[in-house]
DNA sequence: GAAAACTATTTCAAGCCTAAAGTTTTTTTG
DNA sequence: CAAAAAAACTTTAGGCTTGAAATAGTTTTC
């Protein structure tokens, strides 16, 4: 595959910081940080706990949630790129790919994974030209295109995911089954929160 | 402060489909999606089953936590963008520098954001231009920037933080104090299972 | 005190991502 | 059927992000 790109993941990141979940971002990474934290973040939270609702506890945990989620996703992004020379979008359009033996139409892979039709063209223009997929317009309908995975694509996504789930599961050592399952439980109850809030709109 | 920009937010986003957490990440968004995926998400699902110690368990964990962040963040930096014309690093950088009143130094803005160097010397420069931030040179080392928020950034960030947290609180209604407490604890585990596998290199 | 090592920041090339404004093709409607 | 509407993409401007290389200033070492 030869260098696609120089960079590409973003081995940092991991913004918003609003009450900074309590010791925990900044020492995640830089121990020299934690000295300097301790008295503005008494004020931050405290002045957020004096707003109505208790907001304090659901930034607090959103925040956390946040961390959490950047934490593993940069880690990620971080391997694909030096273990397999790949970014985690192309890794995403590929995995959805992989299950639609018959190949998907751009705009359904646009919807799968919530990101604009705009950002599709490029991601695939380059994964054609890397081999990886194919695109060919639809004779039924000229409008559009279907993308599909080379032999090749499929082959090298193998190597990738089979590394990936060994990788999440090495993350995920130690939790116990049964955090993970009351994890995986009160996560849907957020999803079906947060979608609940968003549909009243 | 008159269009900055001409977008910024990812209205979409949410990478990441490898075990497609079963109906969830395709559901949220795009009703007439549903009706396409049944059968190839059970050959995934059941392929992941089959994998050695389980991961298929963690991969929809990971998957479904994924899909939670992605979704509340997509919708804050709409919000940001359409009710403040603000991006959210912006508005995170001002985050960290609400609490430094005496202005902070690049980087230590960098370490904090966990965003890479040349990324906020960038973004500094938007949010000078802007009049939100100033950025003086220390006397004390030539090296070192210090970064500070105007008395325009601080009123502005003021305004953003209030609507933010309340969002946030909108955005979690549903979710009890009691799986909140629930969710915050188990993060908390998972996180540190994270640093220490990562730091087992 | 000069050379070497280290530190803070900027610059660069390239990919990611969005919203909005086109383009082309198909479907709907009067 | 022709005009209008809708759908599937592409293009464009512009912000975000990284890793690596360069710049400039400070400290250490001999």
């Amino acid at each position: 595959m030869k260098a696609l790109f120089k960079t590409a993941g973003r081995a940092y990141k991991a913004h918003h910081a609003l009450p900074p979940d309590a010791g925990t971002i900044a020492d995640v990474n830089h121990d020299n940080v934690v000295k300097t934290i301790s008295p503005d973040w008494v004020d931050g939270e405290t002045k957020v706990m004096e707003s109505p609702a208790d907001h304090g506890q659901d930034l607090r945990l959103w925040l956390r949630l946040l961390t959490c989620s950047t934490l593993i996703e940069s880690e990620i992004r971080r391997r694909l790129r030096e273990q397999f020379d790949c970014t985690l979008p192309r890794f995403d359009l590929m995995a959805q790919l992989e299950r639609a033996k018959a190949g998907m139409v751009l705009g359904e892979l646009s919807k799968r994974m919530m990101v604009s039709p705009g950002n599709i063209t490029a991601l695939v223009e380059r994964l054609v030209e890397s081999g990886h997929v194919t695109r060919t317009v639809s004779a039924a309908d000229r409008r559009v295109q279907i993308i599909a995975l080379t032999s090749f694509g499929r082959a090298e996504f193998e190597k990738m995911a089979t590394a990936h789930a060994d990788w999440i599961a090495k993350l995920f050592d130690v939790i116990t089954a049964r955090d993970g399952k009351i994890l995986f439980d009160r996560l849907g109850k957020l999803k079906r929160s947060v979608v609940t809030a968003l549909a009243r709109d």
